[in-house]
DNA sequence: GAGATATGTCAACAACGCTGACGTAAATAA
DNA sequence: TTATTTACGTCAGCGTTGTTGACATATCTC
């Protein structure tokens, strides 16, 4: 059904990159990863009467203990007034818990519950399910090839924000 | 702020991978790296009155002629009734065309119009540009390697679908 | 002619983004 | 100390894009 569809050869040297023709291939296996990759997680988001803005809260939150609105509002880039609204029902059903900052007493300082981390570890399992078998049998070194091909897809302004979030790395 | 993250060290050998560790790096930044890959088209696309649905749409349609409402459906996962409404508004501002299938005349094949293609390309190319920037100073299979780990993030009953549409493979 | 299939459409609703406005408490600057 | 800024909470309303359920029409297949 599918006409044929003009394949882009590639290039004859790596350093010739033809920016100016779409890589259509990257762009629709972007797509479609990441659509089976969010999917996981739904069923068990869906017992819990949470949806993804849940998950992805309750993740970071689980990841980074202590996090506060302001540095969750600057990952997730969105308005305060779309956070609070998951954000309060995950306080209120007991999965994440929102404590006064000690040095600065406007700040909420957010830690996940016992059985917020329990599901936020059930949904991360899920997830790296199909990434170590999407691993498995590539070349050793994929991994990190993968990872540093990801860090380069990021804004480069947040690259070092995300870096630090992610590897942990403190020293600039 | 953030406190030490444990890292996790990679298995001794290739083969041992601990799937009971999530690869929280990973994870997050797939998060990362869509999140900033489908803002790009953002601003151009409000120029528009479209949104990112309207975007997947063109796409599809701009890169496979004739696709029929059926397949579309299957690329997308998402309802005919969601997918009607903004195929309607690309139909009225004659982004894409809808004509009458050939040998089966329920089936509606789409087209995109040459205003549609010049969109689909544009905001292709912005894309492309994130997508070869992040190539650009790997190793040369680089490429290669990230395409096929995408792949295989795909649900394995979908991947045969997915790489038929992408590369045009039509030999099983 | 009966039934299955491909599509279109109406209505209602849910999740999750957004803007704008306003309020409070606490930190900081003048 | 007073004024301003900052961090957060909240109310109200709205837009996009997903959902379910029901029903209609044209066309293909048996």
């Amino acid at each position: 059904m599918p006409d044929a569809i003009p394949v882009l050869r590639s290039p004859r040297l790596g350093a010739d990159i033809r920016a100016d023709h779409p890589a259509y291939d990257l762009i629709e296996l972007l797509f479609f990863a990441y659509r089976d990759f969010v999917s996981d997680p739904d069923r068990i988001l869906d017992e819990y009467g949470f949806g993804r803005a849940h998950h992805r809260v309750l993740h970071f939150v689980d990841r980074q203990p202590g996090l506060t609105i302001a540095e969750l509002l600057d990952i997730l880039r969105i308005t305060k007034q779309s956070l609070n609204r998951v954000l309060k029902e995950l306080i209120e059903k007991r999965f994440i818990e929102s404590r006064m900052g000690t040095s600065d007493r406007r700040q909420r300082l957010l830690h996940v519950t016992p059985q917020g981390h329990d599901l936020a570890l059930k949904l991360a399992k899920l997830q790296t399910k199909r990434i170590a078998r999407a691993l498995s049998d590539l070349e050793p070194d994929a991994k990190e090839l993968v990872t540093r091909y990801l860090v380069r897809l990021i804004d480069p302004d947040d690259r070092e924000h995300v870096e630090r979030l992610v590897f942990g790395k403190q020293e600039v």
